[in-house]
DNA sequence: GACGATTTAGACAACGGTGTCTAATTTTAC
DNA sequence: GTAAAATTAGACACCGTTGTCTAAATCGTC
C-alpha cells in the first residue's frame, strides 16, 4: 500500500529487490539451458541464485512465467549486442579483406561464442514448439532483422568496393553461413574456439566470399595459366 | 494412428517381438525428440507405440537404456543414408553446376529435412552434455567422416573440372555451409521447405561456390573494367 | 487343442517436483 | 526506532513418473 507516490515503480525500488530479480533471472537462464524446461527445478534455480524458493515464486508467479521472462530478457540483450556489432560494418574499400574478417570475428564472438546466444538457440530447439509465438517473435526481430540490415550494409559497400552482388539478401545469408562454417559443430558441444581459430576461420571465409563476389583480381595475386 | 513410413510398421504385425521392439524404438524417438529426456514419459512412449508400459520395461530395462538404444539406432540409420548420398557426388565436369546442385539437394533433403537427422541434432543440443561419449562418437563417425569424404571427392573433381582449390577440407566445409545457408533457420522451427525452394537454394549456393573456386569465367559473362 | 512365452492392465511404493501457506526473521523506508 | 515490506525455512497437499509386481489374457507353435 506504500508503493504509490510519484516514480514509485522505477528507479528506487529497493536495490536488494532488483538485485535478487536479476540473480534469479541469471540462475534460471543457466538451469533452463542446462536441463531444459522440464528438467529444471525451481529448487535448483533458487539455490543457484542464492535465494529461497519462495522468493522465486514471489517474483515470478510460476515456472512458466519465469521461463518466459528468461527468454524475453535474453532476447533483448542479444538483439542489442547484435545491432551494436552491425554498426561496426566496414565503410571503406581499402583493406576490405582485413576489415571484413575483423567484422566476422566480432559477429562470431557474439553469435557463436556468446552464452546468451547459445541459450536462445538451444531453447528454440528444445522448447520452440511449446511457445511458437515467442520464438516467432525472436525470429522476426532477431535474425530476420539482422539479415536485412546486413544486406543493406552490403548494398552500401558494393558502391564503394569492387563487389558484384546482384542479390544482397542472398549475399548476406551466405556471408553469415561462411563465417560460421568452421565453428558450428564445436559450438554444439560447448567448446570455445581460441582467438587464433576465430581469426583464421574468419579470414578464410572472407577470402572465399570475396573471391565469389569480388569484381577483380582473384586472391589478389598474379595468375598463372591453369 | 502411426503416420510413420518404413515398411516395417504396417501390414502384418506378426513377428510380435521384433515388430514391437521397432515400434517402441520409433515411438521413443518421437517422444524423446519432442519432449526431451526428462520431459518424455514411458507411458507416453508406450501409448504412442501401441504397447503396454510393462512391455517397454521388458525390452529395455530402464528409461536410460531405451534412450541409448534410440540414439544408437538413429545414428546408424542417418550415417548409412549420408554415405549412400556421398556416393552420388558428380564424377564429370560437363554440367557441373547442374550436377552439384542436384547433389546439394539430395544432401539437404537427408540432412535438413530428414526427421532422423533433426532428432540427432536436437538431442545433441539438449542431452549432449549428459552423454558426451555417445555424441563424441557420432561426431567422429558422422560429420567428421562426411567432411573428410567430401573433401576427397572435391579433390578428385578438381582434376576433372576447372576448379582451383588449395584446401579441400575447407572447400568441403564451405560447400556444406553454403547449401545450408537458406534452410537452417526454417529447420529450427520444423518447417519443411518445398522442392522448389530446395532447388533454388541449392542452385544459388553452388553458383557462389563455383564463382569462388572456379578457375575461369565469372558468371560466364563479359566484364567491365572496375 | 494345449503348452510355454509374451503381453497386458492394474495396483503399488518410492520419489521428486510444483505451488501454497505460515510464522519467524531480515531488510528497507520514513 | 518503528512500521511496512520483503525474505526465509519449513511443512504441506497434490500430482505425475519411475520401476516392480501379479494375475489374467493373448499369441505362437506344435
Amino acid at each position: 500500500m506504500k508503493k504509490h507516490d510519484l516514480a514509485s515503480t522505477d528507479a528506487h525500488v529497493q536495490k536488494g529487490q532488483l538485485a535478487k530479480r536479476v540473480s534469479i533471472l541469471e540462475a534460471a537462464a543457466d538451469v533452463f539451458c542446462r536441463e531444459g524446461f522440464s528438467g529444471a527445478s525451481i529448487d535448483e534455480i533458487a539455490a543457484e541464485a542464492g535465494v529461497s524458493r519462495q522468493t522465486v515464486y514471489n517474483h515470478y508467479r510460476e515456472k512458466e512465467t519465469l521461463f518466459m521472462a528468461v527468454i524475453q530478457d535474453i532476447m533483448d540483450r542479444t538483439n542489442g549486442v547484435l545491432f551494436s556489432i552491425l554498426a561496426t560494418f566496414p565503410e571503406r574499400a581499402d583493406n576490405l579483406e582485413e576489415d571484413l574478417a575483423a567484422f566476422a570475428v566480432r559477429l562470431n564472438k557474439s553469435c557463436i561464442c556468446n552464452q546468451d546466444a547459445k541459450f536462445i538457440q538451444k531453447l528454440i530447439a528444445t522448447e520452440g514448439h511449446r511457445y511458437p509465438h515467442l520464438f516467432q517473435f525472436w525470429r522476426e526481430q532477431g535474425p530476420g532483422k539482422t539479415d536485412r540490415a546486413l544486406a543493406a550494409l552490403f548494398a552500401r559497400l558494393a558502391h564503394l568496393a569492387p563487389l558484384e552482388i546482384d542479390d544482397f539478401d542472398l549475399a548476406a545469408r551466405q556471408f553469415i553461413a561462411l563465417i560460421k562454417a568452421d565453428l558450428q559443430m564445436g559450438g554444439l558441444f560447448g567448446e570455445a574456439p581460441s582467438d587464433a581459430e576465430l581469426e583464421d576461420s574468419a579470414r578464410k571465409a572472407v577470402r572465399t566470399f570475396l573471391r565469389a563476389y569480388g569484381r577483380e583480381q582473384k586472391t589478389g595475386s598474379l595468375e598463372a595459366q591453369h
